[in-house]
DNA sequence: GTCTCATATCGACAAATGTCAATGGATGAG
DNA sequence: CTCATCCATTGACATTTGTCGATATGAGAC
């Protein structure tokens, strides 16, 4: 990709994104959450995303999470700028380790747009 | 692909995928998530459901969906096949036309396995 | 039966994606 | 300073994916 694409801020969503089965949404709308969702759409991905929440303080770094995935510390590190360029984790330099945090808000609105079309 | 994959039934999120941020998810849980994200990772894809969830009766056929969008008619075919396959639609076929539909237990199950870990 | 219409499938193609080995940067220890 | 460590980036490659035109299937209408 020639620039990458902005990343996604925690309140995009609640702004944007009118709940996918409450109206047809905008094309804007559906290419947000088709972001998201494409960085969702990895295993490996929903994996290091649970293996950060399950970490102590909800933080883990690249060297923490290469071997519970199984992959080279490359592409854990490449999984991980996925992840946060589309909002959904954030990275932190402290030291010589990047510590990376997953955003709640950002899950609860991808929720939201999913499944808030009750009746 | 060789085979494609079986279909992902209605329940089968609630009884196996344990919510991502709530302990870590096992590799199958992470697999079957991460083929429904997948599936909705293409904006494509999302305004078609959104179209379908918001046309009359909840249903809508191919020749609904071709012009929204924008693309071919096989185009469209192809990706609702996606969408059924992910478990996300349903297919029927009622004379010439196949009638679409979501899945809302399908989403809602989703946005469970997102957010349902609140402190 | 034939013909038409709605849809699915096939074949091809370009573009995007996941993966790794090798390399480059930056930080802290000595 | 040098050296080791943690991580990101690069370049390469195979696989997957989105798209279309062409074709096949299947279901009425006639």
């Amino acid at each position: 990709m020639p620039a990458s694409l902005p990343i996604i801020e925690p309140d995009a969503i609640a702004a944007c994104c009118s709940p996918v089965t409450g109206g047809v949404v905008t094309d804007a709308t559906a290419e947000t959450l088709a972001r998201m969702f494409k960085a969702l759409g990895e295993p490996t991905r929903v994996k290091l995303l649970s293996l950060i929440a399950a970490a102590p303080e909800g933080e883990a770094c690249i060297c923490d999470l290469t071997e519970p995935v199984g992959l080279s510390q490359p592409t854990v590190s490449h999984h991980m700028k996925v992840l946060v360029e589309a909002g959904l984790a954030t990275r932190e330099q402290r030291g010589k380790w990047a510590y990376y945090q997953v955003v709640p808000e950002m899950l609860t609105s991808l929720a939201a747009a999913l499944g808030s079309s009750e009746k």
